[in-house]
Order: C-alpha cells, then structure tokens, then sequence
DNA sequence: CATTTTATTTAACAAATGTTAAACGGTTTT
DNA sequence: AAAACCGTTTAACATTTGTTAAATAAAATG
C-alpha cells in the first residue's frame, strides 16, 4: 500500500480488522485532492457524493444562519468529512465544507463507497463502527452543551486538540463552542493557567 | 409476524427493505420487557448488553453532575435506545436509562444482534443506516445549541413531540435543552401563541 | 514597504440564563 | 384530615453571554 495512505489505513484498523488483502479492495476506488485555504469541498446546494479523509489540514463544516456563517463543526486531524444529510439523502445540501487550511483529502465517492458496502460485508460494518463513534462523539458534545459553560468547553478543546489553535482562527472556534467571538476573547484574557 | 412488533417493523423499513422472510430472522432473538414508570433499563456501572425499541412510553438517558442527574436524552416514541458508550466498548456505564413512563420495550441482545450483523448483510445494512440518522438528528441538536434560543429550541420540540409534553416532567424537558427548569418556567410565561 | 484586509481584543451596555429561596397546588401517605 | 412529597412557579439578585462599536494587531497584497 502506498505511503499516502498510512493515516487513513491505521484510522480503519482502529474499526475493523482489516488485512492487506482486504485493503486491496479499494484500489482504483478512491482519489486524492487538494484544496487550498478556503477552497470548497462541498458548495450549498451541492448534491453531495464524496466522503473525505483528511489526510492532511482542517476542514470545517458551516451554514448560513441569519445571513452570517456558522461553523458547526472542525475536522479533527484524520478522520472523514461529508455533509451528510445531503449525501444521504441525495437532496442539496445546505451546509458547506471548506478547507480551513491546506488540505491533502483521500475521497471516496458514493457510488463508489455504495459498491464496496455491497461488495465486502467488512466495509459495510466499517461504515457502522464509525457512525457508532461519530454519534457517541456528538452526544458527548451535546453533553457539554448542557452542562459545561463556555470556558470549560474551551479549555478541554485545547486540551483534545493543542495542535488546532494555530492553524484554526478563533472566529470557528467560538462558532463551534457555541459562543460569540467577543465572548471567546473575553474569557481567554480571564483564563490563568 | 405478531401485532406487537409493528411499529418496530415499520421503523425498519423506513431504513432497509426487509422482506417478510427477513424478518424471520429475528426469531428467538428478541425479547419483550416492561417497565414501571421511573424503573432503570440500564443502571450505572452495568455493561449495556441489550439494546431498546420502546413499543410503549419513554426512556430518558441520564447521569450524575455535580451530585445531581441531568437528562441528556429523551427518546421518541417507537425509537431504539442503548448507553451506547457501554454497549459499543464493553465498559461499564456512566449513562443511566430508566422509563419516564410506564414503558413496553422490545429488546435484543448483543449477542444476538452481532450474530444478525455478521450472518445478514441487511442487518448490517439496518445498523449503519440507523447510525447515520442518529448522527444526522445530533448533529441538528448541535446546530440548534448553537444558533438558537432556548425559548426558540422549547418551541421547536413542542412542534415536533406535542404528545410528550404531556407524560414528561418539564425537569428533564428542561435538562434536554440545556437550560435549568426555573428558566424553563420563565420562559413558558412569556410565550404568547 | 506601504496599503489593505483580516483576525483579535476591548469596552459599555443589554439580554438571557443561573442561583437561591420560597410559595403554590396537586397527589400520595399516614 | 393532616402531613409529607412532588412538580411547577415566582421573585430578587448574580453571572454569563450577546450586541454594538471601535481600537489594535497581524497577515496578505500590490
């Protein structure tokens, strides 16, 4: 297997036992892309058919709410990316992905990733293992919605991601605690560590 | 197949085709457990091996903060609930899921549901799709803490469950939405329909 | 390197939600 | 029927976060 996909084999194996053998099986099926800073992956609108992993930079996922964006979510290092309720349903999607920084993405497309869920049983309970952990995480999130306040939401951010704060602007970083970039500024200055 | 299991049956349907002969499957693999109001499915510190539909009633995920139980979750009717951290790792849990109401579950083990994921790819099939769209409905409680009031978040449930306003305590009403129950009460008195 | 744009901070005031404590109206228990 | 309990409301005050507007700092551009 091709170096390129080192980050994206080990994060399958935390899943599924997969063998090199198994692993052959996408040969030819995915592709790679590059975006620059702020580029889009997928546009309002879009009808989205590509799933992303981020073998390399930040995506973040937003929308527009009362005419201003919204980050909704930050891709942490390797790990995937679509917007899928549009990928799902197959309707237009209204939320945007775009690259926060330079990004190296391995995609996989649905008809593609339709196939080998298919194709290979193992590909299929992959597919489950990680919406299983995609959910877990995101109901850990509301957990901290309800109850932590802002600042404990941020300092465990740092705490789960160090490396994000310098390649992702702070404005993001409210959106997705929560709160208004004034109010993240304000409680950085009050925070001793 | 018995009357008892069709809402289940509908409820899978929406996700996966399964023919009458695929249901067959789950022959002696499920089991039928009632609950009394305020009874506990899944206490803290069990392994959760069984996941719910509730036939009947409502279930409410909840732990401990701060010495006090907050509700992260109240389940639809007709909708499948586990502590999944702990069913997923085998690990005790921290989540406590108890009846809201009187409740009529149909369960399945996990022993049993993993021999359904590995001998029937539909299943499989069932499990992610139900995943995805338990992701997607997360991913949308975010967006709503993120962008909306609470008094905004309040209306919006009302419009969607308007039945469960009438068998849920606004405690753990309350609690879902992230804000206290006096503020909840407040909030109640100045909506003008 | 000067200019423009973008990111971040600051501050004063407003609004939303939390905190504490008490009261109220039903049920259930004794 | 009195007492105890549970769910909900009310109120006064505290804290957190939002809003608006401006200043400053940093980065990108010509």
């Amino acid at each position: 297997m091709p170096d390129q996909l080192n980050y994206l084999i080990e994060f399958i194996c935390k899943y599924v036992d997969f063998t090199e053998n198994d692993l052959k099986s996408i040969d030819g099926k995915i592709d790679f892309l590059n975006l620059k800073k702020n580029q889009v992956f997928i546009n309002q609108g879009d009808i989205a058919d590509r799933i992303a992993f981020t073998n390399k930079g930040y995506l973040r996922v937003y929308y527009f709410f009362d005419g201003e964006e919204i980050t909704r979510d930050i891709t942490p290092l390797h790990s995937f990316a679509t917007a899928l309720p549009s990928f799902i349903s197959k309707k237009p999607s209204y939320e945007i992905i775009s690259a926060i920084t330079d990004c190296e993405l391995i995609t996989i497309s649905r008809e593609n990733l339709e196939f080998l869920y298919s194709n290979y049983p193992k590909w299929e309970r992959l597919g489950r293992r990680i919406m299983e952990e995609m959910f877990v995480e995101s109901q850990r999130r509301i957990y901290s919605f309800i109850t932590e306040t802002a600042e404990i939401r941020y300092k465990k951010l740092l705490k789960q991601y160090p490396e994000m704060i310098h390649d992702v602007p702070l404005k993001y970083i409210a959106d997705f605690l929560g709160i208004k970039l004034q109010s993240l500024s304000r409680l950085r200055k009050t925070i001793d560590w």
